[in-house]
RNA sequence: GCGCCAGUAGCUCAGUUGGAUAGAGCAACAGCCUUCUAAGCUGUGGGUCGGGGGUUCGAUUCCCUCCUGGCGCGCCA
């Protein structure tokens, strides 16, 4: 029990002895100004109204009422409109330093998802091109998400969602047949809505060589669409996996698109819906009303040419998630997609088996622009003119691209300067955050201790009395709430944020605090809370999936 | 026109789900290298929280409205 719980505990004893409601729940928080005290409660103020007294008044009762010294609380403040502001003792504050360093690997850990089944979608990349830095934000949000989730507890299963189906990929296979068709002097013009980017000709060309080489395949102008279609497909799929290899991203299942027409999904699923009544023929087409769950009109189902339209595979690619477990399922993707939410949630509430409303949560990102040298690289897949992930990785380092795109929440516009991401200096924030690790490894090089044998038995914690180490010890404290706070929200920037601050406050520390060469009993003590450091913002990286470098 | 997202210091952005005098980094200015990494640290200045209403003890946060920007509104995905 820490020193909150059993403040929060005395708190919501004391308000009932007043009369507050039984069921109140005291929130206890850091108050916003360090110099306020250790811990800062509104409750008196809440219960103002309905105890109909002064805030100030009820927090002068709470206050008697509290056994402070079983708290660990030597004082407290009332202040401002009616704040009740905790000053603990810093022994008991410095033993935070003890657990920290006692529970290594599985410091911020939880076991809030008890174990349970959560499926983490994304990148979901059609393969007709490279990956783009989008979808680099997309691999990075994901997998950090995915691993906040594992850290509070849920089984995570991380999967992508090849879209190797539909018109698109018909492009694809057009447009590298003309490629095709040019290299032995055609004339033939990549179709509207083709695409253009080097890598068609690329792939263009080693089709074509791989036909003149061995007879597997019937190469140049005679080619069929199929065999270019599929390997097309093909290259660009392992071109992609090279991709988030170089990113450092990994899944549990790549799930195809086309397996839910080869094994009878997606007629399965259209049958259903027109067996529950949610759909009808107009112009030849056949739609679902996904009016009668939010959506703004109803939408086209199947095509007049018999085809399906993307959403439609989508609810049947859902229905899978359910049905092999996911009762929790979170999508992430650009927010370009999000009329998709709707449609898609609708579609799963038509079927009526049972999948609650909300399903799949989404987590939408903005877009990603690119700065360098002060100008904006444009990004058009069409065009060709492109940055790949691979590339962002090859030129800043796959540190600096994950934290640059997980360091702003996912709903904000990101620009991601190359020139800052470069620079190996206090500018660059990832630098700042990997140095204070650094730094912490370093004072255990220097002193020839083992970092890892370390052990805080016997050590008297109490004399970690600075204001910058009592400081710095609070906020790895923190470290478990930053760690479920971003978790519950699906915010991997939060922990980047803390590791910020954090990192701040060590850098602080370390500059003002010498640890070596003091009295015998401060070395222990100081050694103690630069292994707890290091800990904290190694588990930290960790979640973000950033390497915890012992020297930079 | 409708929907979603954003608008906070010169710049890039946080703001713990409604709390105290709104924070950090960069940039600017002033300092700090016989000590565990100066790839660093300390200090100073800088704000009508896009505008206007409302809800209440209290609003950057919630509601309404307007302005600006991005994305979407397809029988493309």
């Amino acid at each position: 029990m820490t020193a909150a719980d059993r403040i929060r505990a005395e708190l919501a004893q004391a308000a009932r002895d007043i009369g507050a409601d039984p069921l109140v729940e005291p929130i206890i928080e850091r108050p916003r100004d360090t110099s306020l005290g250790d811990w800062t409660t509104n409750l008196a103020m809440t219960l103002a109204r309905p105890l109909r007294k002064r805030p100030a008044e009820i927090a002068g009762l709470l206050r008697d009422r509290m056994s402070l010294a079983d708290a660990g609380v030597e004082r407290v403040d009332i202040a401002g409109p009616g704040f009740m502001n905790f000053w603990l003792d810093p022994s008991l504050i410095a033993e935070a330093v003890r657990d920290i360093v006692g529970q290594n690997e599985t410091f911020g850990r939880s076991d809030a998802g008890r174990g349970e089944l959560v499926n983490v979608e994304f990148v979901s990349a059609n393969p007709t091109g490279p990956l783009h830095v989008g979808h680099g934000r997309q691999a990075a949000l994901g997998d950090a998400i995915s691993t906040l989730l594992e850290w509070t507890g849920w089984t995570v299963s991380r999967e992508f969602y090849y879209n190797d189906a539909g018109a698109q990929i018909e492009n694809l296979a057009a447009s590298v047949k003309a490629s095709i068709a040019a290299l032995s002097g055609g004339s033939a013009e990549i179709p509207e809505g083709g695409y253009h980017g080097e890598y068609i000709r690329e792939i263009a060309e080693k089709f074509e060589k791989l036909g003149k080489d061995a007879d597997t395949r019937r190469g140049g102008r005679n080619a069929d669409s199929d065999a270019i279609r599929d390997f097309a497909v093909a290259e660009l799929r392992s071109e992609q996996d090279l991709d988030l290899q170089a990113f450092g991203v990994s899944f549990d299942t790549y799930f195809l698109e086309s397996s839910l027409y080869g094994d009878g999904k997606v007629e399965e699923t259209a049958d259903a819906l027109t067996a529950a009544g949610m759909t009808y023929e107009l112009d030849g087409a056949l739609w679902l009303r996904t009016s009668s769950f939010g959506d703004d009109k109803d939408r086209v189902m199947r095509k007049r040419d018999g085809t399906y339209t993307y959403f439609l595979p989508d609810v049947a690619y859902h229905v899978t998630k359910w049905q092999r477990g996911f009762h929790r399922a979170i999508d992430v993707q650009g927010a370009d997609h999000h009329s998709t939410v709707t449609r898609v949630r609708a579609g799963l509430q038509a079927l009526g088996i049972g999948i609650t409303p909300d399903y799949p949560e989404y987590v939408l990102h903005q877009m990603v622009t690119v700065m360098k040298s002060g100008e904006e690289v444009r990004i058009s897949k069409r065009a060709g003119s492109y940055v790949t992930v691979r590339d962002l990785v090859n030129e800043v380092g796959r540190d600096a691209v994950r934290f640059f795109f997980l360091m702003r929440k996912s709903d904000s516009q990101l620009v991601f300067d190359v020139d800052v991401a470069l620079k190996q200096s206090e500018e660059n924030p990832v630098y700042y955050v990997q140095m204070a690790h650094a730094r912490m490894c370093g004072i255990f090089r220097v002193g020839e201790i083992d970092r890892e044998t370390f052990s805080t038995d016997g050590i008297d914690l109490g004399v970690l009395r600075e204001p910058e180490e009592q400081e710095l010890i609070k906020a790895l404290a923190d470290f478990p709430q930053a760690v479920d706070g971003a978790a519950a929200a699906l915010e991997p920037h939060r922990i980047a944020t803390y590791l910020s601050e954090t990192a701040r406050l060590a850098h602080l520390w370390y500059h003002k605090h010498h640890v070596l060469g003091q009295a015998e009993d401060i070395v222990r003590a100081r050694l103690a809370l630069a292994r707890a450091a290091q800990i904290v913002i190694r588990n930290g990286l960790r979640i973000l999936g950033i390497g915890a470098p012992e020297r930079m």
